[in-house]
DNA sequence: AGCACGCCGACT
DNA sequence: GTCGGCGTGCTC
């Protein structure tokens, strides 16, 4: 009997190939193997071995094995088998975005040579006076206790030429190595470092679960300003061993350099990043390092938890509430339930942090399936603020702010202090519009409006890549009242301007801090402390630190509560929570305004008790009232196609297959954005309370549509737990 | 997804 | 005559 392998192919298909294993060959599953795929030869990934093939299928063999050790270790591999199966998506793809872009296309597992240059200890006098740019190039090199690599010297702004010179005057030695030379004396003392924890913090910590004793998922709800990140650093310091790995995922915003400077200023050289914009050869790097299991602390945003950790003690999830955790296309994982599965698959403790927890993990949390650990004083002197609802209905506003605000932010400004205001429009951007007939510019091939981009005086489309010349006039009527409308966050800017025109008034969105290095401008500007009014979005209510800011601006609480989408009123809570928490981290107390049309909903009139979890609560019996999720498993069928016709059908039709008891569909009905590039787009709702059922449902469905072919230009996507449902 | 094969239109 | 457009079907 031929030896056989079943090997996965990064091909959106939800099959495996198998092939015939070579005299000699020895395979484990997880290993990469080149093999022959029709006219191609194709990287793939062993999945099974001595498996019995199709009947009638003539086997080729494996062209050649990649490594004899497996790319993907065991835990890896059953977490990317679970997560194949869980979110329906065809395994190949599923194991391949768990391998660095080198991997994928085949490319050797080692990193690559690199030549490191040092300073010699030759006298640095043998270098002339005039030679500026090579005693610069040499002073450089000094400081770089690990040498430096040819490139980072060419990124330094030094060239190959006066690199050449230093070279031959004896004064630089260079080495070949893959990898960074011997740690340095400064990471010696970051390990003698610790963290100081104050009592409540010092209790919190007691609470949870360590490694070693297994398995445990743990909400830690700390509110914001609590010091959740010296928390966890004290954990990992006390609690984790000098041999065991670590992972650290955190949305994507929140890893700054200063976030990974604060974890290196007590863990040195252990920290290790992983985030979008580390180039293929980093993340070959980084890849490997965490293969080889070397006890690393990597902080990572979502795709970090399919890094192939072989010893990890822990994981932690920060913010684990914040949205970004889940892949919004292709394999539409969430990296937050892949870290708790992890850690079961792992035997290792997963701590799920956040102010405004989840209404998921909340949920976990109450039926006792997580432990709830609470840390609700914040650290240092600072005091939580103080919240209060401004009924804005039949009040005069300008540019959305009502005269008790305006005083309030006068009052503020007067006091020498810093005010945040906040508009409250989700994925904000500004559109042209004639003032005189009300024309937008619809994008054609979507049913979105353009957006004004003012660097190029382009209008774009932010849904496909349309793009045209912003006219200045309307293109309906002709007047030359055709402006840019911010939807009220520009109104606002210049009503702030002209009323307090000695105050600096910072706009803080996406366009003015998409120039590289201006959100550092802004911060610093701020961290000043001098006065100032800071007008934004989203953006402010995240990750950073405004510690001179005592009053926080609600413009509108409203957009949340009313809304169509189940999650709507959970995500606006958060972010009102969220933004509040950005006033009074410094000294002086805060508080917090909120304008609304609604002071007396009863989500609003707890929001004012600062306190998340009791609406949290109230959130989760709305939730059980319409046996939303958590209380029903829920997954999407997406369909596109060129007329809105073929998708509906293809969704009535995959209807028809959910006639099953104990399945509920909602649907089809067009997307929100029905019309995107041209392309028309459907949904149909699958819920039920037994997650097992949905599931199977799900694969006999994906198998039988897999088997029929689709009329062309028909396409159709699973998302399991969809965090859109529009 | 790629890639090859195949069958129709406007080029030297 | 043939170069190339992309529709269709297959990959162990």
């Amino acid at each position: 009997m031929p030896e056989t392998a079943r090997i996965a192919l990064n091909r959106p298909l939800r099959r495996l190939f198998d092939y015939l294993v070579p005299e000699g060959m020895k395979l484990q599953p997880g290993q990469r193997v080149l093999v022959p795929f029709g006219p191609q030869k194709l990287t793939g990934l062993v999945t099974e071995l001595n498996v019995t093939p199709p009947a009638g299928i003539r086997l080729k063999p494996i062209a050649s094995a990649l490594e004899d050790w497996p790319a993907l270790p065991p835990e890896t591999l059953r977490l990317l088998h679970w997560a194949a199966d869980y979110y329906q998506h065809p395994l190949g793809e599923c194991l391949f975005t768990a391998l660095p872009p080198a991997l994928r296309r085949g490319r050797p597992a080692e990193e690559k040579q690199q030549t490191w240059w040092q300073i010699t200890d030759r006298p640095a006098d043998l270098i002339p006076a005039n030679a500026h740019r090579q005693q610069a190039l040499y002073q450089w090199l000094h400081e770089q206790p690990r040498g430096a690599t040819t490139r980072d010297i060419i990124g330094a702004g030094f060239s190959r030429a006066q690199l050449n010179s230093l070279h031959q005057r004896g004064l630089v030695q260079h080495s070949q190595s893959a990898v960074p030379q011997a740690a340095t004396a400064t990471d010696q003392n970051a390990c003698q470092r610790r963290p100081e924890l104050s009592p409540a913090q010092q209790e919190a910590t007691s609470g949870l679960p360590l490694p070693g004793d297994g398995f445990r998922a743990c909400l830690l709800y700390g509110i914001t300003g609590s010091g959740k990140t010296e928390l966890y650093l004290h954990y990992l310091k006390e609690h984790l061993r000098e041999d065991q790995q670590a992972l650290v995922l955190v949305p994507e915003i929140n890893l700054t350099p200063q976030t990974v400077a604060r974890f290196r200023h007590y863990f040195g050289d252990r920290i290790v990043v992983w985030h979008s914009a580390l180039n293929d050869s980093e993340r070959l790097l980084t890849w490997l390092r965490v293969r080889r299991g070397e006890p690393v602390i990597l902080i990572g945003t979502r795709s970090a938890v399919l890094l192939p950790f072989t010893s990890l003690g822990t994981l932690i999830v920060d913010e684990e509430h914040d949205s970004s955790y889940k892949q919004g296309e292709g394999f539409r994982y969430s990296g937050r339930d892949l870290a708790v599965y992890r850690a079961h698959l792992n035997n290792c403790p997963v701590i799920l942090g956040s102010a405004t927890p989840s209404l998921e993990s909340y949920n976990n949390a109450l039926t006792g399936k997580y432990d709830l650990v609470r840390l609700e004083q914040r650290a240092g002197k600072s005091r939580p603020p103080e919240i209060r609802l401004l009924d804005i209905r039949s009040r005069p506003l300008e540019g959305g702010l009502a005269r008790p605000t305006l005083q309030a932010i006068e009052q503020t400004v007067a006091q020498g202090r810093q005010v945040l205001v906040f508009v409250n429009r989700r994925g904000f951007a500004p559109v042209m519009m004639c003032f005189d007939c009300g024309h937008m510019v619809d994008c054609p091939r979507c049913d979105t409006r353009l957006t004004y981009h003012r660097r190029d005086n382009a209008m774009r489309c932010h849904h496909c890549d349309y793009q045209t010349a912003a006219t200045p006039h309307c293109p309906q009527c002709g007047s030359e009242a055709f402006k840019p409308v911010g939807q009220g966050t520009e109104r606002t800017e210049d009503t702030l301007a002209t009323r307090f025109p000695d105050t600096p008034v910072i706009r803080v969105d996406r366009d003015s801090t998409q120039r590289k290095g201006a959100i550092q401008t802004i911060l610093d500007k701020v961290n000043s402390g001098s006065p100032c009014i800071l007008v934004g979005t989203q953006m402010l209510a995240k990750g950073h630190d405004f510690p001179g800011v005592t009053l926080v601006v609600v413009v509108n609480a409203d957009g949340g509560l009313f809304s169509v989408d189940f999650r709507a009123p959970e995500q606006m809570v958060q972010t009102l929570l969220q933004v509040s928490g950005r006033a009074g981290r410094g000294e002086n107390a805060g508080q917090v305004l909120v304008q609304t049309c609604h002071s007396d909903h009863p989500l609003l009139r707890t929001l004012c008790e600062g306190r998340y979890l009791p609406m949290a609560d109230q959130l989760l019996s709305e939730r059980e009232t319409g046996q939303f999720p958590p209380y029903r498993a829920m997954a999407i069928f997406r369909a596109e196609a060129d007329t809105m016709e073929q998708s509906l059908t293809l969704l009535d039709q995959i209807r028809t297959m959910t006639r099953v008891a104990g399945i509920e569909t909602w649907g089809p009905l067009p997307a929100l954005i029905a019309r995107r590039a041209d392309r028309h787009r459907a949904q149909l709702i699958l819920v039920s309370h037994n997650r097992k059922h949905l599931n199977h449902l799900l694969t006999q469905i994906c198998l039988q549509l897999d088997q029929q072919k689709q009329p062309t230009g028909v396409k159709w996507m699973i998302d399991v737990d969809p965090q859109e449902t529009g």
